[in-house]
Formats: C-alpha cells, sequence, structure tokens
DNA sequence: ATTCCCAGGTCAGTTTCTGACATTTTTTCT
DNA sequence: AGAAAAAATGTCAGAAACTGACCTGGGAAT
C-alpha cells in the first residue's frame, strides 16, 4: 500500500471519528505511518486528502461524448447521457459517497475545493463537447449539465428511493418540460 | 474610516502591488494602521477581506424577483431578467470589477471562494423563485440563471463591445435557439 | 459622573505549509 | 549481482495563518 493510500485511509478515519478541523494533519500522518512532510508532497493542502485531482469522472464523461458524436442530437442531451453512463459507478458505493459527502457538508473550505473539483469538470465536458459544437454553445451545455447532474446527485444522497440515473433523467425532464419553447 | 474599510482598502493595493500570496496579513494590518489580531476578527480568513459578504447581488436579484411574479413566464426567463436588472450596477465600475478579478484569477483559493459566493447567489435566487414556482424548478432556474450570468460576465471582462446586458441577452438567446424543443 | 460596552491591542500558542538538505529505498543499466 | 541513477521519505528550521484569553481606553447611555 503506496503511502498516498494510506493516508487517505487515516484522513478518512479520523474525520469520520473527531471532525475535519479537530483531526491535524500530524495526526493522520502518524496513523498512516509516515511524516507531516510526506503529507504535504503528496497533497498540496489539507483538504486535498478527499479529493481526486486526476478527474477521473471528467474523463469518462468526456470519452462517453466523444464516442458518442451526433449531430442530430443537442448538446445539453449528450452531457446529461454522459453523466448518466457514469453513474452506476456511484451505485455501488452509496456508503462511502454518502460520508464523503457528510464529511464535505461539515466544513466550507471542503465545500469550496468541491466546488472547484466542479469547475474542472465543466472544463472537461466544454472540451469534448465543443468537437461538435460551437464553443459557447458548448460551454453553456457544459455548465446547465453538471448543474443537472449535482441536484440530481443530491437527490440521489437524501434518498434512495431511485437510482442516479433515474434522477439524472427526472430532472432533465423537468428541464425539457418546464423550461422550454417560448417565455 | 472604520478599520473595516482600511483593511480591505489596504488589501487591495498590497495585492495589486505585490500579488495575493506575496502580502501577508502583517503587511495589510500595519498598512492599515491596526493589528494582525483586528484583521482576523473582521475577516474570517485572509481571502475574506475580498469578498462581500452581505450578498448584496443576491437581495437585489430576489427583490426583482418577488417584484415581477408572472404566472405566464417561464422561471429562467425570469431570473435572467433579474440579473439584467442589476446589471448596470457593473457598468460604472468596469476598472474595479477587472482589478478585481485579475486578483481572484490569480489565486485557486480565491477562485474557490468565488465560487462558494455562487451557491449563496443561488440560495437567494431559488428562495425568491419558490415563492411562485415548484421547489426543484425553482433551484434549476436558478442554477442555470447563475451559470448564465456568469458566462455572460466573462464575456463582458474579456471584450468591452457589449454591455453586461446585452451579453446576458445573448448568452440567453443562445440558450433558447440551441436547446428549446427536442432532442 | 459612573457604569458599561466594545473595538482594538497584547501575547502566547497551535496548525498549516515550505525550503533545504540528508538518508533511505527502488529502479535501471550493464 | 552490483553500481549508478532516480524517486520517495525523513529531518529540521521557519514563515505565515489563525485562535483563545485577557487587558485597555474611550465613547454612549442612564
Amino acid at each position: 500500500m503506496k503511502s498516498k493510500e494510506k493516508l487517505q485511509a487515516a484522513a478518512a478515519q479520523l474525520f469520520m471519528e473527531k471532525g475535519y478541523v479537530n483531526t491535524t494533519v500530524q495526526e493522520i500522518a502518524n496513523l498512516a505511518g509516515v511524516t507531516e512532510r510526506t503529507f504535504f508532497r503528496q497533497f498540496k493542502d489539507k483538504s486535498d486528502v478527499l479529493f481526486d485531482t486526476n478527474n477521473d469522472m471528467g474523463q469518462r464523461v468526456a470519452a462517453f461524448i466523444t464516442d458518442h458524436v451526433d449531430v442530430e442530437k443537442k448538446p445539453l442531451k449528450l452531457a446529461v447521457e454522459g453523466f448518466v453512463s457514469i453513474s452506476e459507478f456511484f451505485e455501488g458505493s452509496r456508503e462511502r459517497v454518502l460520508a464523503r459527502n457528510q464529511i464535505i457538508q461539515s466544513n466550507p473550505d471542503l465545500q469550496e475545493r468541491e466546488l472547484l473539483k466542479g469547475q474542472v469538470l465543466i472544463a472537461s465536458v466544454t472540451n469534448s463537447l465543443s468537437a461538435q459544437y460551437d464553443s459557447d454553445l458548448s460551454e453553456l451545455a457544459a455548465r446547465f449539465a453538471v448543474e443537472i447532474f449535482h441536484m440530481a446527485f443530491m437527490k440521489w444522497m437524501k434518498s434512495a428511493e431511485k437510482s442516479l440515473a433515474e434522477q439524472l433523467l427526472a430532472v432533465y425532464e423537468l428541464y425539457e418540460n418546464s423550461f422550454c419553447c417560448g417565455d
């Protein structure tokens, strides 16, 4: 087990036990059996330990989009389908996702970081869309799609009744039924 | 001049002169003629000095929305009009806004904080919309409206050719023409 | 005038984060 | 295998961000 993973595991455990603010980087490092200094070599700051920096999700959604080019289809629809395509990835780890989200919601710093991740996601999706669509249109669609995902994700976490994919489609349909065509 | 304002002025000056990361809270406090301690009494952290906490903008947009209830009108349209209604507020201080934005774009921490402000904005708009519309629909419209504002704002900063209001309507029309009706 | 209040000062301490350099561990090359 | 190179981690010193506890002076209220 690499030290990075050990640190992530240790952090997750301690954040759950005593909360984010009450656990010090010292403690995380100790529990992981390494030095505080190597924590800061692996992660740019304390909050970083909770976030994937590699934008896995963005890559996957972008891949789906580039694999399903279809000039007939509206960009937002395509982007939302991209998110649907990765949604089952979350279904298996509902527990972990919920726990992680609880930690994040407990602290403004973490919320901010989560939002920044959203920006990276937008950039990925924008980029993959812009191979087929106008640049502004791509960005707008990407932003809307990420917001739809965000809402669906929140609803999915609040209640287990629907799958994430279903929530995504539900929000998308809410949009289609209520926003489109005229004022 | 209250110490809070002196600190804000000092911070703005120093951030411009030497950049955000290179200026210390010490220096800001010194230039403002107060102690480091009182800086942290006025602002929760270093970045806080750049942000209005009172959500002025959200209040104004929300006020417009509640003043212009119209069951015929789609919520997104109404929300966008809310943003249009406050857009002239920015026109007068383009210089300041640009300078401030340059500082913010120079540092991830500041970008994150700006994004959190966006969430507060979303909450305000959602709240004002939900007096007339379904709760989920209100949130979705608020999110989309804020994204439209965000894009328009960026374009407005990049070039002075169009007013912010014009950019807003341009982005909104891009949405109307390209997203609506069918897949 | 006396009390009270409160913005600000003082100080000591914790925590986060970085730079510089030493040491260990792993990989690569022959 | 064994030397050389490279990557990871340790050590240490220190700056900067932030907090808690307590003190102080001067203005507002009664």
